[in-house]
DNA sequence: GTCTATAAGTAGATAGAC
DNA sequence: GTCTATCTACTTATAGAC
């Protein structure tokens, strides 16, 4: 097909979603209009009609896309239930401060999706929240950890991680391995490993 | 002065507030409309200027508000380190669970503050956190706490008890109470003292 | 694929009657 | 204090030219 004048679909898509992900990170979904979109990626409002069906669609895949490559990316080794909890917590850290804006979207933007993409997403999520409450349950079984509700603790420390994106700035008091070395403390001593 | 007809100002002040409070919660400030404001008070659209100069300070005025009787509501009691700490996580717990919205809409709607309303905000959250560290500072001071920052084990405590709003829900698996149980045990042992 | 132009609707906020 | 009516600006989304 040949190319028309123009037209850099290549680049264009990922930036569309780029700018998108930014804005609605920044000002909210409902806040950002397609046409701040379009002009954060160089182009006519019309033109973001050609990679997404609807401005809806558009925040949908952002947030799907996000949860899938979290998902993706927590490879549980298995192993002693300790350890295999210090690497969720210095993963969900790391990943949470490499993806801050995905991070911030995927819990704040959930209302504003339709009833069908939000039970897509909120599934997704319920995966990774068991992921972690399957480490506790295990430490709780192997007697190297007091849990009396893994789900409710792994939601609880959930929570707690991912709270680092609301004050963490680079080049601050702390550096990420500080950070995330706090983090582990706390966590071990929650669920009573301390 | 005499009553106009229709005025009923003692009752659709706090009905505006309520209402807005309502909405911003549920859909986000930036996709609620003053329309949809009116009608959830059964009024038109501009009799709300009656009540608020315009959208931004009814969220402002919400969110000071919210703040100001948060930090009115805790009382510090003093005493024993790990007491204060297990009222300052049951107080936290039940307040937010008392005003969800409220407490939602502190956290979530910041960025849609001017930046002066947001300085507001912002100083008066972090007095609640000092509130919080200076009881984490007392108890690694007596040796019943390990806290290497109480600052940010101030904000990760407060992100994981304020993460109950995500998933409690009245009449469910487990009350009030026993997710109040759950979260001291685990707050407790995240500052060393389980 | 991107543009321009536009349709059709909604936004925040104000003016003046009552 | 509340209403109706309205101003101005902006919204999402589409149509058709290139």
């Amino acid at each position: 097909m040949a190319r028309t004048q123009g037209s850099r679909a290549e680049i264009t898509g990922p930036l569309v979603r780029q700018a998108a992900r930014r804005l609605f990170a920044r000002h909210g979904y409902a806040a950002v209009s397609m046409r701040q979109i379009a002009a954060a990626v160089g182009v006519q409002a019309g033109a973001l009609y050609a990679y997404t069906p609807d401005k809806q669609a558009l925040l949908a895949d952002l947030l799907r896309d996000h949860m899938e490559l979290l998902l993706a990316a927590w490879e549980d080794e298995g192993g002693d239930p300790l350890a295999r909890l210090e690497r969720f917590v210095r993963f969900h850290i790391g990943y949470s401060l490499d993806h801050p804006d995905e991070v911030f979207l995927s819990y704040m933007e959930l209302r504003n999706l339709t009833p069908d993409n939000h039970a897509a997403i909120a599934a997704l999520r319920g995966r990774y929240e068991t992921a972690l409450a399957d480490i506790l349950r295990a430490g709780a079984e192997a007697g190297v950890m007091r849990v009396a509700d893994a789900r409710l603790a792994a939601m609880a420390l959930i929570a707690m991680l991912t709270g680092v994106t609301n004050w963490f700035r680079e080049g601050g008091r702390l550096d990420r391995a500080a950070v995330a070395d706090h983090y582990w403390t706390l966590a071990r001593g929650a669920v009573g490993a301390g």
